[in-house]
This record gives C-alpha cells, sequence and structure tokens, in this order.
RNA sequence: GGGCGUUUAGCUCAGUUGGCUAGAGCAUCUCCCUUACAAGGAGAGGGUCGGGGGUUCGAGUCCCUCAACGCCCA
C-alpha cells in the first residue's frame, strides 16, 4: 500500500519534512542509552558575529551525512551545536551597536537601558558600563544572530539535537571554563607570571603564538655606527627597526663569525644616545643577515626576549602599550645630547620615530647611506593591521609543552592516538606541538569574554599579591571578579590596601572552546550524561585551526581527563571559487546560501559538498549543484514509477536471474557505502551509490518494465517487483544521509516513520537467491546487447521504440547463455522481434549485430 | 629554510594490495517530443596520466629525481 503523488515535487518539501523531524524528534539524543551505542559529535561552534557561508555549508554538510549514517546504523547520536559568541569580533559589533564601552570599573546597574539599539551617530562618545551589563548587551544582539543561523542550519538539514544548543558565553560556558581553569590552577598546570608578551597596540591586549601570522611588509636596513670604546673606530650593523635604538642592551653576532671574534667581550657605544652596551656571542646571530652583527633591543622582536633571557641582558623597554615611545628615557641615557635626542622622540608611534630618528642619525653622519628598502615577513595579531610590538606584562599561562619536553612527547602521543581524516593532517598537529616555544598565554586585556576567575590580596600598602590569588569554590561558579567578592572580605574593601582586587582580564576565547566536548556533555553539571558520551567519537573542524582549536581542546581534556577528548578527527577543506581562489568577501565572489537552497533545494546543496572528498579543497560548483537537483527529481520519479508497478511480498526470494544479479550488484554498493561511511567517506558512499543508481534506472528498470507489468505472466512479474521493491528501498536508505529531504519524501509514499531511523541496508536482505554467477560476468553481456542495440538505432537516426527485426550476438559461451537467460528482457527492451548466438571464446566483449525492421508507414 | 599536499579529457574529479583497451559528471556535438522522468532519454568525439630516470612479465599506481601550484610552520 503506497500512496504516490500524481505530479511528485521537490518543491516546499523542505518545511514540510523540517516540521516533521521535530515532530518525530528524529534526532533526539537518547540520554537513557550505554556508551557503546552512542556516536558523539564535537561539532565546531559558529562564529554569531560572522555570517555564514558556503564554507559552513560545505563541512557541515560532512559531519551531518556521518551523524545521519550512524543514526541508522541504531547508534543515539550526539550531536549539538553551539555558538561562538565569546570574544573580540562580537565586543566590536556591541560597541558600535550600542554606542557603549566596556569599562570592568563601573559598577553593575540593572535593567540598563543603552543610549542606542543600532547606528549611534558618528560623534557619539561610547558609555562606559559594567562588564556584566556589557556581556548582557552582547548576549542579546548574538540572540538575533543565532535565529538566522539556526534557521539555516535547520534548512540545510542538519540533524543537530536543539535541545543540546549552547553559546560559549553562556553560564555554563562560563561556569565550565572557569572550574577547568581552576583546576589547572590548583594541579600547578596554569600560572601567572610577569614576562615579556606579545602586544596589539590597537587591541591592547596581549596575544598568544597560536594567534600570530608572519605578513610580508616592507622594511627598510639602516647601516648604523656603533663606536668603539677602545677608540679602534667604528662597528656597522643594520637594522630595519632604528627607532628601537635607545633601547638597545647589546651587540649580538655569531660565535663562529671570525669578523667579530676578537670584538667579543669588547664594548661600543650606540650613536646618538651614548650608551655603552657589550658585544656578545650567540648562535641565533645570522652571519648572513646584513653585517652579521646585530643590535639587541629589549624588545623588538621574539629573537631578542632569547637574548635577553639565555645572555641574561638588562631591561631597557622604550615602546608602550599604545605603542608609542614611552616618556621616560632609560636611565643610562646620560648625556645631554642624547636625553634631548629622545625627548624628542617621546609619544611617536613607532612608524614616527622611526622616521625622525633616521633624520638624526643622518644629521649626525652615523647613519651610512640611505635606507636601503626591502620586504621582510613581520609579525601580526591575525585580527590585528598594525605589527606587533613586545611589551612586559603579567599574564595567565596553561602549559602546553612549549616549555616541557615531557608534556610535549604526551600531547605528540595523544596526537598520534587520533584516526584522522585525512590521514596527513596528522602532520599539521605533530609540527605545530614541536615547534612551540612557549606555554599557552590565555589572559586577555578585554572585556567580553569568560572572566580569569580570581582575586588577589592587596597589602597594606596598597600593591597586589599575585603569588596568593583568592579561588571561589566550585560550587560559585561562574563568577566575575570586578562585581562578586571573595570569602572572607566584604565589597567595602575592594580595590583599598589590605582589601582585595578582581583579576581585571578574561580568558582568550580558545581557552573557553577548548572545551566544547565539557561543555556540550554537561561536565560536572550532569555526570550521567557525560558519562554516556566522553570522550567523544567525532571532532571535524577546519585544518586552518589545528594548532589553536584541536590542539588546545587535546590539552584541556589530557590534563583534565588523562585522555584525548575524540577518537577521530575529520578535517574539512576550503571551498574555491571557480578560478581556483579562496572565496572572500572582499573579492565580491560569496554567494549567499539561502539563495542556493531556493534555487536548488537544500539537497541539491548537500549534493554538491558531498561530493568533495574529505579534506580536499573544493571549488564551488553551481553545475554540481544542478546534477544534484536532477539526481533527487530522477529519485521522486523512478520512485514514483517503481511503486506504480503494485504491491509485493519482498520476503520471497526473486526467481529471474536479471532481478538476482541486479540485487547481488546492488549488495556490492551496500557493502562499499558501509565500508566508506565507517571510514569517514561520505563522498566515496555517494559516488558508488549514484553510480549503481544510474545504472538500474537506465538499464535494468527499462530491462524489466514490461515484465514487471506482467505482460508475460505474474510469476515473472513478481520476480521483477520483489527485487524493484528491495531496490529501492535500499537506495532510500543509502541516499537518506546525503539527500534526507527527497528520501524522506519518497520513503513516506510507502513505508511508515522516517527513513533516517530506519535500519541501514543489510547485504542478506538483498541478496538472498544463491545465484552464484559474478554480477557483472552476468550482466555486463547483456548491458552490452542492449547498449548496441540502442546504438544501431540513434545511428541510423530513428527512434528507440523502432522494431528490430533480427539481433545476431557473437560472444562466449559464459556470454551467450547469460543473454539467453536474459533475452525476454532485453527483446521486451529493445523490441527486437528475433535473435542467434555463436559461440567466440575469444570475444571478451560480444560482438551484436543489430538489423533494423523496415520503418513502417 | 623545514613539513605536508596537489598535478589524470576543455572544466571538476574518481581510479583501493601494481593487472586486460585509463573512467565519471559537466561542457561540446548528433539523434529521439519513447505514457516514470524534456528540469528527460539514447549515443559520439575528446587524454603521451606534470617532465625525466628506475624496479617489474606488466606502472596512472611502487622507488629516485626535477618542475609548477597550494597550504602549514620558521
Amino acid at each position: 500500500m503506497s500512496t504516490v503523488p500524481e505530479k511528485p515535487s521537490l518543491i516546499d518539501i523542505e518545511p514540510k519534512w523540517m516540521a516533521m523531524w521535530d515532530q518525530w524528534g528524529t534526532n533526539t539524543f537518547d540520554r537513557t542509552i550505554s556508551r557503546a551505542e552512542v556516536f558523539a559529535i564535537d561539532t565546531p561552534p559558529p562564529t554569531v558575529s560572522g555570517s555564514l557561508h558556503m564554507g559552513h555549508v560545505f563541512s557541515y554538510t560532512h559531519t551531518d551525512t556521518i551523524a545521519r549514517y550512524w543514526r541508522m546504523r541504531g547508534k543515539s547520536v550526539f550531536y549539538p551545536m553551539g555558538w561562538d559568541d565569546n570574544g573580540l569580533p562580537t565586543e566590536r559589533r556591541v560597541q558600535n551597536y550600542f554606542g557603549v564601552s566596556c569599562d570592568p570599573s563601573v559598577p553593575y546597574q540593572k535593567d540598563l537601558v543603552p543610549p542606542f539599539r543600532g547606528d549611534p551617530p558618528k560623534d557619539h562618545k561610547p558609555i562606559p558600563v559594567s562588564r556584566p551589563n556589557f556581556i548582557e548587551l552582547c548576549e542579546e544582539l548574538t540572540a538575533e544572530d543565532e535565529k538566522v543561523f539556526e534557521d539555516l542550519f535547520r534548512r540545510l538539514g542538519l540533524s543537530v539535537d536543539w535541545t543540546l544548543l549552547y553559546a560559549t558565553i553562556d553560564e555554563r560556558s562560563r561556569r565550565a571554563s572557569q572550574r577547568a581553569f581552576l583546576r589547572n590552577l590548583s594541579r600547578n598546570e596554569a600560572y601567572t607570571q610577569e614576562a615579556p608578551t606579545l602586544w596589539d597596540v590597537d587591541f591592547k591586549t596581549a596575544v598568544a603564538q597560536a594567534e600570530l601570522e608572519d605578513r610580508e611588509r616592507p622594511g627598510a636596513y639602516h647601516t648604523l655606527a656603533f663606536h668603539r670604546t677602545d677608540g679602534n673606530g667604528d662597528i656597522l650593523i643594520d637594522t630595519t627597526r632604528p627607532e628601537l635604538l635607545g633601547a638597545c642592551v647589546a651587540l649580538i653576532a655569531h660565535p663562529e663569525d671570525e669578523r667579530y671574534i676578537p670584538l667579543f667581550g669588547s664594548t661600543v657605544r650606540t650613536p646618538l644616545f651614548n650608551v655603552e652596551v657589550p658585544v656578545l656571542a650567540h648562535a641565533l646571530a645570522q652571519p648572513d643577515k646584513g653585517t652579521g652583527i646585530a643590535m639587541c633591543c629589549t624588545f623588538g622582536d621574539l629573537t631578542d626576549v632569547i637574548w635577553w633571557r639565555e645572555l641574561q641582558l638588562p631591561t631597557r623597554a622604550i615602546i608602550g602599550r599604545d605603542g608609542r615611545i614611552i616618556a621616560d628615557a632609560p636611565a643610562e641615557i646620560t648625556d645631554e645630547a642624547g636625553r634631548a635626542h629622545y625627548a624628542s622622540l617621546v609619544g611617536k608611534s613607532a612608524k614616527q620615530a622611526q622616521t625622525a630618528i633616521a633624520e638624526l642619525l643622518s644629521q649626525s653622519g652615523e647613519m651610512i647611506g640611505e635606507p636601503r628598502p626591502i620586504s621582510h615577513p613581520v609579525k601580526f595579531y591575525e585580527k590585528g593591521d598594525r605589527p606587533l610590538e613586545i611589551v612586559t606584562s603579567r599574564q595567565w599561562y596553561i602549559r602546553n609543552g612549549g616549555r616541557d619536553h615531557a608534556l610535549r612527547d604526551e600531547l605528540l602521543q595523544r596526537g598520534d592516538g587520533l584516526t584522522w581524516h585525512p590521514d596527513h593532517m596528522r602532520h599539521r598537529y605533530s609540527n605545530w606541538v614541536e615547534g612551540l616555544n612557549g606555554d599557552w598565554l590565555v589572559s586577555r586585556q578585554r572585556y567580553f569574554g569568560v572572566p580569569v576567575p580570581v582575586w588577589y590580596p592587596l597589602t597594606t600598602t596598597g600593591d597586589v599579591d599575585y603569588d596568593n590569588p583568592l579561588v571561589p569554590e566550585e560550587s560559585q561558579l561562574p563568577i566575575d571578579p570586578s562585581t562578586d567578592v571573595p570569602a572572607g572580605y566584604t565589597a567595602a574593601q575592594r580595590d583599598i590596601p589590605g582589601g582585595f582586587t578582581g583579576d581585571p582580564d578574561v580568558m582568550d576565547t580558545w581557552a573557553t572552546s577548548s572545551l566544547t566536548p565539557q561543555i556540550s556533555a554537561q561536565w560536572e553539571d550532569n555526570p550521567d550524561m557525560f558519562g554516556r558520551v566522553f570522550p567523544f567519537d567525532l571532532r571535524p573542524q577546519g585544518h586552518d585551526i589545528i594548532r589553536t582549536w584541536l590542539f588546545s581542546t587535546m590539552v584541556r581534556s589530557h590534563f583534565e581527563h588523562g585522555c584525548a577528548p575524540w577518537s577521530n578527527a575529520a578535517l574539512s577543506g576550503w571551498i574555491l571559487d571557480p578560478d581556483r581562489k579562496k572565496m572572500s568577501k572582499s573579492k565580491g565572489n560569496v554567494v549567499t546560501p539561502i539563495d542556493l537552497f531556493e534555487s536548488y533545494g537544500s539537497d541539491a546543496v548537500r549534493y554538491w559538498a558531498a561530493g568533495a572528498r574529505p579534506g580536499i579543497d573544493t571549488a564551488f560548483s553551481e553545475d554540481q549543484m544542478k546534477v544534484g537537483r536532477k539526481l533527487a527529481t530522477k529519485l521522486l520519479n523512478a520512485s514514483k514509477f517503481v511503486l506504480g508497478f503494485g504491491d509485493a511480498d519482498i520476503t520471497i526470494a526473486p526467481t529471474h536471474a536479471v532481478d538476482q544479479a541486479m540485487l547481488q550488484r546492488l549488495a556490492d554498493v551496500v557493502d562499499e557505502a558501509t565500508k566508506a561511511f565507517e571510514s569517514y567517506d561520505y563522498a566515496r558512499a555517494l559516488e558508488r551509490t549514484e553510480s549503481f543508481f544510474w545504472w538500474f534506472c537506465d538499464d535494468y528498470v527499462e530491462l524489466v518494465k514490461t515484465r514487471a507489468y506482467a505482460t508475460h505472466g505474474e510469476e515473472g512479474a513478481l520476480s521483477a517487483r520483489v527485487a524493484l521493491r528491495r531496490a529501492l528501498s535500499a537506495l532510500h536508505c543509502l541516499f537518506a544521509p546525503i539527500l534526507p529531504f527527497v528520501t524522506e519524501e519518497v520513503w513516506s509514499w510507502w513505508q511508515e516513520g522516517s527513513v533516517h531511523r530506519a535500519p541501514w541496508p543489510q547485504r542478506n536482505e538483498l541478496h538472498d537467491t544463491g545465484f552464484a554467477v559474478h554480477p557483472d560476468s552476468f550482466l555486463d553481456p547483456v548491458c552490452v546487447t542492449l547498449g548496441e542495440i540502442r546504438r544501431a538505432k540513434t545511428e541510423a537516426k530513428v527512434s528507440q521504440r523502432a522494431v528490430v527485426s533480427n539481433v545476431v550476438v557473437t560472444g562466449s559461451e559464459g556470454a551467450i547463455s547469460s543473454i539467453t537467460d536474459a533475452w525476454a528482457d532485453i527483446a521486451d527492451a529493445g523490441s527486437v522481434q528475433t535473435w542467434s548466438s555463436q559461440i567466440d571464446e575469444s570475444r571478451t566483449e560480444p560482438a551484436v549485430q543489430v538489423t533494423l525492421a523496415p520503418a513502417e508507414q
């Protein structure tokens, strides 16, 4: 019994089935099931302050196909969604939208009304609000964006369990993040330290090694003359940062550089400032760079930091946190001319100071020649616009193996233990871990983030006692140290001598998103749930964030649980535009997903995405979406046709060889698709299924349709109908993970419940006839014969319906035997009147001689 | 500079432990308005598998080498 529409259509099937899945709870995680029966996915939380683009559609579809596959395999799939609304991008948007700025020193104001909701005037001065108020505004604004994201993901057909939704700034996330941090602190995996730190002068925050990127920038070598104190002339050095001359603490050359060996241990005086500094040896000096000897300034770059640490050099900072030359000259600059030179630079940005100092040097004759332009890599914060400076500041760190070989090796082993898809991505991980040169800096001097959950006692003189932080009980979490008060103190004691002060910083976004498994699985809040899903099965993500998200999640899990947080990591590729360029807004080549859903249908867009091999960069292709739509349409029409032959008892094995061979071929496809899905290769599963499906429609259905109409009696008809229905059922299931909407539509015509909860096809349900011949050796000769008959008609430019008066087939005995068994079907499909055969064992493929009947008329 | 990947038809890509004449889709061309499907169907043309060398009875596949492109890290 089936109810097939008169005119099947793809129009509006998305909203129809989205509503049914909600009603049925098709995607709901079963919280009572044991870990062995669960498939748990650590879904990437998209940044909601951005916009959803084809990259999201692409990679989330990949994960969804896997989720749907395992659901059909009977697993309870834990498939959460989260929103990453924590961090800088949201902060900036909120400032611009409401006309406020965050100031942690401002007290919380209940029911605060922001000055604007959208488009503050250009001359508006931001109103300072407390951090809790600021967070409330962030939550208000992101809620709108989140709705848009959710609608789009639903429309894409993601089988997410929306009751598991979280946001990285919500209360549960803040609690988990602070709890994990406090446990790191108690185990000495987190620590605070005053140290040289990479600093973004615009955002006024420290940044971590993982957030750096090198950018090629123009610069210029300035050749400077340092004066030997023994009176034997000058030493020339090349520098791209002459503005740091006042911070110079040493000249450094390679220990084996014969030009400078005699000078090691001597001293020189700096140009302009006349400060005496030593000439020292260190292996990191590059003899082939410039004159081979460099000035070390504290701090111009990371090499300076290493020299400073290893050669125990003094600290002589002249760049402030605003990126400008600080007012106080280093004490070492003592002569009058030197102090005057310094004073003329105060307050200038690094760039302005460079121009000014080049002028001074040229006047004093201590710069040799003109600056020589070069192009060189400069370190930037990945979200920043100006080169990073290095300033000394107190920051929080979590150990990550960057300063500890034993820990590094443990984390490398954790990476080795993962199954990577594709496998070569494991190198990205090990490469990164091996290259770490410091611990993970987690504190940020920003506002919209999870606060560092500690306070510090203030001494009676008002100094901060950083060595004895005050921590809350876990039961108090989440806390905000700018408003909450530590045990044993009163609010009145905030920021007064003998009282306490809250840590003003927040944690880096990654310090919270490194806990997505713990957050989504409700670690400690719901131990029963956590025990059923952790460690997870799969982490899908982009390969660009292996060094950040993947690695940091590994670090947290390693410390907290002593295991990897998941067993598989799947890295998705990039979307490229048709010219093989990475798609980006600035190029104007970004297409809106929703328009594509409207034009081609969600299934068609998914088809395009699922056609890409895991981890491979893929060109954006509307052509592929057209093919996907064609496939979906074909599935509608083929299903309607097959069901139109009438019902049959599918438990009775088919009797005809053609039917048996087709089912056996399909059984092989089921095996291949199963194997492919199990190794995360949705693309291969799709390709095998699709290729079978087109053969099924073009050849098999054409061969058997006359017989299935009972033209030659009931027995043959029943065999065909059973085979057709078994195949149709399996095809609906095989396509379901990729094309969830159209498969649900066609499934609903003749089956109960959702295809997405139907059991995955089994080989033995299809192939139970004892048919012993390899399906190809049976079907290939049959299909070659059919193809030759069609070709003869095409070449004669007649209709495929034209009658063939006679066919002579020459082939091996096996081929002729197959053709003989299938002849009645071939004759029906090709309108053939008579045929004969000849045995020729030398032929690998039958030769077919086709004689067309004279045209009627 | 180090690591990883890619290179197969005009385009996008399959090609699994080496095995018969290297495949698919799109695009192009020809034909067919066939009662599941014209948003369709039946066919055709099109490739020195990046270059060179080697192993082998046999190499798109394994080894060496070179090149181009891309990504990651210094």
